[in-house]
RNA sequence: GGCGCGUUCGUCUAGCGGCCAAGGACACGGCCCUCUCAAGGCCGAGAUCACGGGUUCGAAUCCCGUACGCGCUACCA
């Protein structure tokens, strides 16, 4: 079918996968899913120095855990290097592109005395090479494309309409290195065409590269596909986003505890919006509104504040169980510090619905539910005596509950809370006094999920036996 | 330096010639709720739409210029 949308997210190789990546990623599989389209996964890995082991498998990884399926792929560029040559053959037979036997010096030394010169007619490379028709192959070099030495490249960005450059303003580029792998420019193109790319989204730092890539493209005799250069991530200096300010590895947002809806919404949100009002979206919900003719042209800064909002949002919508598995499986991978045990689905079901709406990142549950998962907890007496109370009275107070709470039949939150609400009416003080010395008693924490939850989910023997443990730390 | 792109509250954005002396959200402040922490509800502060010229009866919205920012300018992608 010749007019099947096809796209395509081409990452290299080179690091952590990258959240600006990610994004580009995402727009790509949006695109395809509204449009019946295919998404293909490529890798670019035609540099062998910065290429990163396991990079790959990283960026495998997080597409899977966001739920960004690709439908061909991966391609890897390193494995097709066939291709790239049969191409710049072609170029070099008709005069598109010739071979350079300059070597890296000499390029040195001509930048930098043009640049001292301030010489507004040189770009990059002074075409030595292109003059001469010298085809000794047997040297070492690289090959160069001849660009067109006049006239504009005009096209029609997605994003940004009608975009031209100066031919004349682009250098003699190479295409193949001296270690006869092509560079990105020769091997995206080629692999774009290959693979019947219909729409090239990237990020907008590629933007002056693509009269390139045309001029490549008609060189060959291929067709040009439609381009859409998208906004970049920044940092909140409004350079392009960096670890210097923040985490920017999908990896190590994973780990802190962010879920895969909370991300991509936060993401789908940078550089695109519905309406005046609309801010979460189910990924549905992005398949069916998400528009890439209606993208923001500026750069988005990368706000980590309502990355965390969005993410608690989602997690508070989610379905307990749902929420269960995805606490179980992050807990499996980042097994909390201040665990004593590794809690079973069955415990982890059990304290999602006192957190689920005190949390906006799954790392912040261990703070709240560290005392059900410690052997024994840990505080001091003055801790547990709370304001306006003594050492006797918070003794007499804690007698009181347990003897109310042993007291109960049926044990479960409501019950336990009208005990206590009574008992603190009779001795006389604050709820609020009573629940505090029993919070620190049960938890070893001054911040918890509701106490009468706590209570049930501890059960009765638990929590009678903490409480003795605090009147005997009392009376020693 | 050259080339390109961009510029609405601190941040993400709505806005595509009159509905805007600019709306929403995050963050922030206050109040309510309340067993702590959250969540939730209500209220508030916050942008003369970078600046200067046009075009028009009318401009945040169209055009031009200036400034500023960012990106690119590798045998990196």
């Amino acid at each position: 079918m010749q007019n099947e949308i096809r796209v395509r997210f081409a990452p290299s190789p080179t690091g952590d996968p990258h959240l600006g990546s990610i994004r580009t990623a995402l727009f790509n599989w949006l695109f395809a899913q509204q449009n019946n389209g295919k998404f293909i996964l490529r890798i670019e890995d035609t540099d062998q120095s910065r290429k990163q082991h396991n990079s790959d498998q990283k960026m495998i990884t997080a597409l899977k855990w966001l739920g960004l399926d690709w439908d061909e792929g991966p391609y890897y560029q390193s494995k097709r290097l066939e291709k790239y040559h049969t191409a710049i053959d072609t170029l070099i037979k008709n005069n598109k592109a010739y071979r350079c036997y300059c070597s890296p010096e000499r390029l040195d030394n001509l930048r930098k005395q043009n640049s001292k010169n301030h010489d507004k007619k040189f770009i990059g490379y002074d075409k030595l090479c292109r003059k001469n028709s010298n085809l000794e192959t047997s040297k070492p070099h690289v090959v160069r494309f001849a660009m067109p030495e006049t006239g504009k490249t005009i096209f029609n960005d997605i994003v940004r309409n009608e975009v031209s450059f100066q031919n004349e303003l682009s250098e003699d580029f190479i295409i193949l290195k001296s270690d006869n792998f092509p560079t990105y420019h020769l091997a995206n193109v080629v692999d774009d065409n290959d693979m019947k790319i219909s729409h090239v989204f990237r990020a907008e730092e590629w933007l002056p590269s693509t009269p390139k890539h045309i001029n490549l493209y008609n060189a060959l005799g291929y067709p040009i596909p439609k381009y859409g250069h998208l906004p970049m991530l920044l940092s909140s200096d409004r350079t392009k986003l960096s670890k210097r300010h923040g985490a920017t590895s999908i990896i190590d947002l994973i780990n802190i505890g962010y879920i895969p809806i909370g991300l991509i919404n936060f993401l789908a949100l940078l550089g695109w919006s519905l309406d005046d009002k609309t801010e979460i979206f189910q990924t549905e919900e992005l398949i069916k509104n998400f528009d890439i003719h209606d993208l923001t042209k500026s750069g988005a800064v990368v706000d980590y504040e309502k990355l965390s909002w969005i993410n608690g949002y989602h997690i508070r919508s989610l379905d307990p169980d749902s929420l269960a598995k995805q606490i179980y499986e992050f807990w499996e991978l980042n097994p909390p510090k201040n665990f004593d045990t590794s809690p079973t689905m069955e415990e982890t079901k059990k304290i999602v619905p006192l957190i689920q709406n005190r949390i906006k990142i799954l790392s912040e549950i261990s703070e709240y539910i560290g005392f059900y998962f410690k052997k024994s907890i840990d505080y001091t007496i003055e801790e547990l005596i709370q304001k306006g109370m003594d050492l006797q009275s918070t003794k007499i107070a804690l007698e009181a509950s347990k003897s109310a709470l042993n007291s109960i039949t049926k044990f479960d939150s409501v019950s336990i809370e009208t005990s206590l609400r009574n008992t603190a009416i009779e001795l006389q003080i604050k709820p609020g006094q009573l629940l505090s010395t029993l919070r620190v008693s049960l938890t070893g924490q001054k911040i918890s999920p509701s106490l009468f939850e706590i209570i049930e989910l501890n059960g009765i023997d638990k929590t009678i036996e903490r409480i003795n443990i605090s009147i005997e730390k009392m009376t020693t």
